[in-house]
DNA sequence: TTGTATGCGTTATCAG
DNA sequence: CTGATAACGCATACAA
């Protein structure tokens, strides 16, 4: 578990320019070294006399002083280090928002710790462990389960927590989209087309996201008079392809719809999948709605017609809220806006 | 740039959990910290009575006790924290390369720090003193040009290097796919298929990774007595779609050639909207030919015929490279293998 | 084999 | 406003 920490006896490679520390900027600037630490903390400006600060930053501009983290780290006790976890960052639609988280973080002077959890449970639990271990200051969460011990553990102790996209009972900050709207504008979209029996291959039950979007869909279809179409609302395992594709295998087995809304652009194209397989085209026969707008959606065959999220502003919400918590304490919550992209996945429905 | 480094004085958020250190497992355990430390150094197994090691351990994990890598790294000078420097991650060529390298240092103690150069040298400059700062054991590059400076100073100052798909003239270790071997096979499928007017999409010049790809290309078009055909090269700005359409472009307005070997599937995608602007189908006008074999690549309109880089293989190699030269100095090169993987955009040539 | 003491670089506390 | 001192948690040189 805890691994080699020996340093490099025989290794020739290892940092050989000396960095200045704090007592060499005091020493230049004829101050103690604690004056020093004053003089170039913005916090205190004021509390310093104006030229001792120009003194001392003139002498560590001088030197080329850069504050070492790990000491400071340790004396703070923060590392000014946030974990990340995400299910996986080969779901394309993760980098985007990871970018976003990224960017944020480090304007701010924090850095990252990304981890995937594979939707693992067992994974997330060590990966938290792991990374408290390193002292994050604070976790983005886009992986957690609506009943997650481990997450709700972390928010218990007072670790502070923004989720993305994933809502849990517990109260802490998040950032999500409005999938619910963006539902009811693919919803909408259809039944502008024409269409009536409208399918829904969901991704796993366990996840908030997941609820969110088939509550979404179940009650618009009913306000739209179309509740008389049950059976045709599938679960896909994961929010993967091939899932996707399994999964509404199984549904066009059943029943062929005229149109399907998928609970992401993944199983999307897992719709694709099945939807070729049975010798159906899309959107002749049958029309397909994704959800997310991920990288490349739009050069798909054919081109997905999908709910986008603002993958960017989410990360950068994220980064935002859990900074906030960081510093003032106030977990806040954040919906952002989406936006229906109609692409060549949707059509009028067939003749049939 | 040191920012605010109070602490949280009006914050309830702060983990409250008061973790057991290294002391409280001496106390329990009835050794001295020192001892202790000792006893769960398995570098010193042997050097410590069983007994002693058996206590030290029950009471540590009795009390849960995780190493404090704060304080570890303080007084080791080692972070355990490796800098990873990508050009993008919304590039989904890279995701996957990153996956690879987390996984592959966090098995072995080790994190990543992902930072996006967006192939800017100020960004990466910065992003170099940033991650500096943070006492990174180690950096893996995959964003460096040719000719780099900060690079070089990083390798000149003997902090460890790897690069990964990415050469410099600065000897230091890397791990490459062996991209001249699959130019080969692309070119010779094409050829295979009847084309002989191939073009040439390629990447900026001032990344190894385009002249590695360029060169390979004119040496294979030269062997089979293709030579013949000049002008079919187009340099695009920037591995990215709309540069890949733009270079393409302006490609197709000089002459039209049967078949292009696009310099990665960013820019393949470039070429397919560049050929459905002018009316010209794929691959019954032009086929296209795609390198990397990133994500979603085989979904595309039409599926992409490209060469496979094996990414998650690369990003572990990568991993493996760097805590080497982190453990025993020597900087090494890996040269991973390719596959050619045909899909639906290649074909004959039209009859003209 | 184990205990002791020290220091990594920084900043918080307390005195002056 | 500034200097002196201690401490964050750990690992290690040295002493026993």
């Amino acid at each position: 578990m805890w691994l080699d920490r020996n340093g490099r006896p025989e290794s020739d490679y290892a940092c050989r320019v000396p960095k200045p520390t704090i007592q060499d900027v005091a020493r230049a600037a004829g101050v103690h070294p604690g004056t020093a630490s004053r003089a170039l903390n913005p916090e205190l400006a004021g509390r310093i006399t104006p030229e001792t600060t120009r003194r001392v930053k003139e002498a560590a501009t001088r030197l080329g002083y850069v504050p070492d983290q790990l000491g400071r780290n340790l004396r703070t006790r923060r590392s000014h280090t946030i974990g990340v976890l995400i299910p996986d960052l080969g779901n394309p639609v993760f980098p985007p928002i990871v970018r976003g988280i990224e960017d944020g973080l480090r304007d701010a002077g924090y850095e990252a710790l990304i981890a995937n959890t594979d939707d693992s449970p067992e994974r997330e639990d060590h990966l938290i462990k792991v990374l408290t271990a390193r002292h994050c200051d604070g976790f983005i969460i886009a992986s957690s389960r609506r009943d997650d011990p481990a997450v709700a553990a972390l928010v218990e102790s007072k670790v502070p927590v923004v989720l993305v996209n994933r809502l849990m009972d517990t109260a802490t900050a998040s950032v999500v989209s409005d999938d619910a709207t963006g539902m009811r504008a693919a919803v909408d979209h259809l039944i502008g087309l024409g269409h009536a029996a409208i399918a829904h291959v969901t991704g796993p039950a366990t996840l908030s996201m997941t609820q969110v979007r088939r509550a979404a869909f179940e009650e618009v279809m009913a306000a739209a008079g179309l509740a008389a179409y049950p059976d045709l609302i599938e679960r896909a395992d994961r929010y993967a392809v091939d899932e996707g594709a399994r999964a509404f295998g199984r549904l066009l087995d059943r029943h062929i719809p005229t149109a399907v809304i998928a609970g992401n652009d993944m199983i999307a194209i897992g719709c694709y999948s099945a939807l070729r397989e049975r010798g159906l085209r899309c959107p002749e026969d049958v029309s397909v709605v994704g959800f997310n707008d991920m990288p490349l959606s739009g050069f798909l065959d054919p081109a997905l017609t999908t709910v986008a999220i603002p993958q960017n502003d989410i990360g950068a919400a994220a980064a935002q809220l859990i900074l906030g918590m960081i510093n003032d304490g106030r977990p806040a919550h954040r919906l952002l806006p989406v936006a229906l992209v109609v692409r060549g996945s949707t059509g009028p429905p067939p003749n049939r």
